[in-house]
DNA sequence: ATTAGCACTCGGTTTAAACGAGTGCTAATA
DNA sequence: TATTAGCACTCGTTTAAACCGAGTGCTAAT
C-alpha cells in the first residue's frame, strides 16, 4: 500500500491505542519511540512495518513528529492534548482521593493560613516531582472578621484585618491628624462592628458609602472610615508561591540551553506565572496547558496543570504544577485536582 | 636558579601583587591564568619565565594550583582567602556606602516588615548578580508592643502579637475552657499592659513567672497567661529567604554536573543554609566563607559572604550572598556589609 | 636573579570512520 | 486490501586518531 497523506480525522481504535501507548512510553523514557522496540515492548501483535505505517498516519495527522529524519517519533502538542483529553474523559473525579489522602491531614493540621500555602506547594512539588505554584486567594473575596488598630508612632497606625479564614493582614497607614489611644479602641470596635461579615469587595462597593451617610455613636467616625478605606484600598495582590524548581533542574532535558532559559524567565519574571494562574482562576476545576498552549512567548517546552479553588462557591485562587511538556499527566492531573479540592474544603471550612 | 619547594612564608611585595592580580584575572575570566598572556595583559616588567617562577613558588605555598599539568594556574581556597583578607584590610567600612545608596530609599520606604525581607534579598541578588539569602530576626529578641486576642471558633483563639518593629505575628491557640468575648478584651488589655516593652526572651525567662505570682485585677488572669505562654512558646523559627538562584544558573561553571548538585542541595535542604547563617549571626559584621570553609558536606565550589544585623545592639539575624568560589568579592563584600548596616539601621529605628 | 630557548604535556577541537536505531518504499503474501 | 519481509538509505551518536596551542619545567646563558 502506498501511504498517502492523511487529513485529520477521528482516530480508529487501533490508532488511538498506539498513540496512547506511544505517548506513555515517551513520557516514561524521554527518548523518541521507534517502531521495532515499541512493538516488542508493548506486545502489539503487528509487525514493525505495520507500526511504521500507523505512525506515519499519526504523523501526517500531526499527532506525532520526528525530531529528525530517521529517528523515532515523539508526540506533538496535539498528541499530548489527545492523550490528556482521553485521560480526563476516563478520569473518575470522585475517586482517586484515597490514594493521596495521607497528606491531607498534614495540610489540615496547619492553622496559620500563610503556612498552608507553603505546605500545599511543598507537598505538591514533592509529590509530583515537578515545580508547584499557587496563587493566594483574591483579596476582594475575603470576609472580614475583625479589625484592630494599633498606634505605631506619630501619625502612624497599624491596621490589622483578621479574615474569617484566620488570615491576619497588617497594613501600615499614615494619617495627618493625631489619634489618641482611646480613639483607636473606639475605631477598632466601630469598624469591627460595621464591617465584619462582609467581603472586601462589598465593603469597597457599597458599605463605605452607606456608613459615611449613616449616623454613628463613634466619635470621629469619618476618620475611622478614612483609615479603613486607605488601608483596604491598597491591600495586597494575590501572591505567587513557587516551590520545587530544583525538581525541574533534575530533568536532563530541562537543563539544556533553550529550556533552561525558559526556566529562568519563569523564575525571574513572576508576572508570567501570575498571568497564567490568574487566567486559571476563571475555570472551575482542572485545566491543562500543553506546550504552545501556554501562549507565553518566553516559555517553551513546558506544560502546566492547574486547578482553581474556591471559598464557599467563589473561585478565588489557583494551584498548579509546572513541568516539561513530557509530563506525567496521569499522575499530575489527579494530584492537582485533588489538591484544589482540599484547599477549597479547607478554606471554606475556615471561613464558616 | 633551581627552584626548590618553598615553605609557607610571608609573601614579598611582588608575589603579593602577582597573586592579587592573578586572582582578579581569574575572577573576571574564569580561565586558568598562564604566564605569557598574563605578564602581557598586566604589563608586568618581567618575563614570562620569571612569572612562571613566581607562580611556582605561589603554587608550592598552596595559594595557587593547576587544574592539570600544563595548564595555567587558578587560585586555591587559601589564595582566595589571602585575596579577600587583603581586600578587607584595605576596605574603608565607612565609605563605600554612597555608591549604592540609591537603593536605600527603596528599602526604607517599605513599611511592612515582612516585605522588607523580600525587598532586601531581591535587591541584594540583583545588585550582586548572585543569590541572596536572609535570615529573619531571631524571635526571642523582638520586643512586644501589643497583644490582641480574637476568638475564632469554639475553643479557638487567634493570638496576635504586634512587635515594636511593626511585625504582626499571629498564632492560633486551642483552649479547653470557653472564653467569652469580654474575656478577650480583658485579656488583650491585661497582656498588652504587662508584656509590652519586654523582649520575648525576657518574657519567657522571668515575666511570666512574676505575673503568675502577682495579683491582678484581670479576671481569669491565669488563663490569659496560659494562652500567652502557649502562643509565645512555640512561635516561629527565623525564616530563610532566598532570592536569585536564577543568577547562579546563568554562571556556566555552576551548571556543570557537580556544581549543579551543590546548588540543588542548597535549594532543597534549606536547613543547610540556615545552619550557616545562624552561625553568621554570632559574628558582628562581615564574614566570608570560601569554598571548603563552608564546611558543609554537600556544598562544593561555593562561597558565601554574610553580614549579621542587629536590632539596637543585639545581633538578631544575618544576610548574605552565595556564589561560586570565583566570586567578585570586591563587589560583593561592600555590598553585603552595606546591606547589613541598612537593615540594622532600619530595624533599630522601627523598634524605637 | 632573570631570561631565552626548548622539549614536553595535555586538554580541546577537528576529522573520519564505524555504528545502530530508525525510516520509507517495494514487492510478496494472506 | 491490509500486512509483512526485505532492503537501501539517513542521520545522530560514539569512537579513534590527529592535531593544535597554550602552558609548563628545566637548563644554560646573561
Amino acid at each position: 500500500m502506498v501511504r498517502e497523506s492523511v487529513q485529520t480525522r477521528p482516530l480508529n481504535e487501533r490508532e488511538a491505542s498506539v498513540l496512547q501507548a506511544l505517548i506513555y512510553e515517551y513520557i516514561t523514557t524521554g527518548k523518541p519511540v521507534g517502531s521495532r522496540s515499541f512493538v516488542q515492548k508493548y506486545s502489539f501483535s503487528i509487525s514493525p512495518a505495520t507500526m511504521r505505517n500507523i505512525m506515519f498516519d499519526l504523523e501526517s495527522m500531526e499527532y506525532l513528529k520526528q525530531p529528525h529524519t530517521s529517528a523515532g517519533r515523539i508526540p506533538t502538542d496535539i498528541g499530548y492534548r489527545f492523550y490528556v483529553n482521553s485521560l480526563l474523559d476516563n478520569y473518575d473525579f470522585s475517586l482517586k482521593e484515597r490514594e493521596i489522602s495521607v497528606k491531607e491531614e498534614a495540610i489540615k493540621r496547619e492553622v496559620q493560613l500563610d503556612k498552608i500555602f507553603s505546605v500545599v506547594t511543598r507537598m505538591l512539588s514533592s509529590e509530583s516531582r515537578y515545580a508547584a505554584v499557587m496563587l493566594t486567594p483574591r483579596f476582594d473575596f475575603t470576609v472580614v472578621k475583625r479589625i484592630v488598630l494599633v498606634p505605631m508612632g506619630i501619625n502612624e497606625i497599624l491596621f490589622i484585618l483578621v479574615t474569617r479564614t484566620g488570615m491576619v493582614l497588617p497594613k501600615k497607614v499614615t494619617v495627618s491628624a493625631n489619634v489618641t489611644q482611646d480613639d483607636m479602641y473606639a475605631f477598632s470596635a466601630y469598624l469591627t462592628e460595621e464591617l465584619s461579615g462582609y467581603a472586601v469587595y462589598e465593603i469597597m462597593d457599597s458599605i463605605f458609602d452607606r456608613l459615611r451617610q449613616e449616623h454613628s455613636t463613634c466619635p470621629n467616625k469619618d476618620m475611622a472610615l478614612d483609615i479603613a478605606q486607605l488601608a483596604i484600598s491598597d491591600y495586597e495582590e494575590p501572591r505567587l508561591h513557587i516551590e520545587g524548581i530544583e525538581n525541574l533542574l533534575k530533568i536532563p532535558e530541562m537543563v539544556e540551553e533553550e529550556r533552561l532559559n525558559s526556566l529562568l524567565s519563569i523564575i525571574e519574571d513572576k508576572s508570567i506565572l501570575k498571568r497564567i494562574l490568574e487566567k486559571a482562576i476563571e475555570f472551575e476545576g482542572i485545566r491543562t496547558l500543553i506546550g504552545e498552549e501556554v501562549a507565553e512567548e518566553k516559555v517553551k517546552g513546558c506544560s502546566m496543570v492547574s486547578a482553581s479553588y474556591k471559598i464557599g462557591n467563589k473561585l478565588v485562587g489557583a494551584v498548579g504544577v509546572i513541568g516539561p511538556t513530557r509530563m506525567d499527566y496521569e499522575k499530575v492531573v489527579p494530584l492537582v485536582d485533588y489538591t484544589g479540592r482540599v484547599v477549597t474544603e479547607l478554606l471554606t471550612k475556615m471561613s464558616k
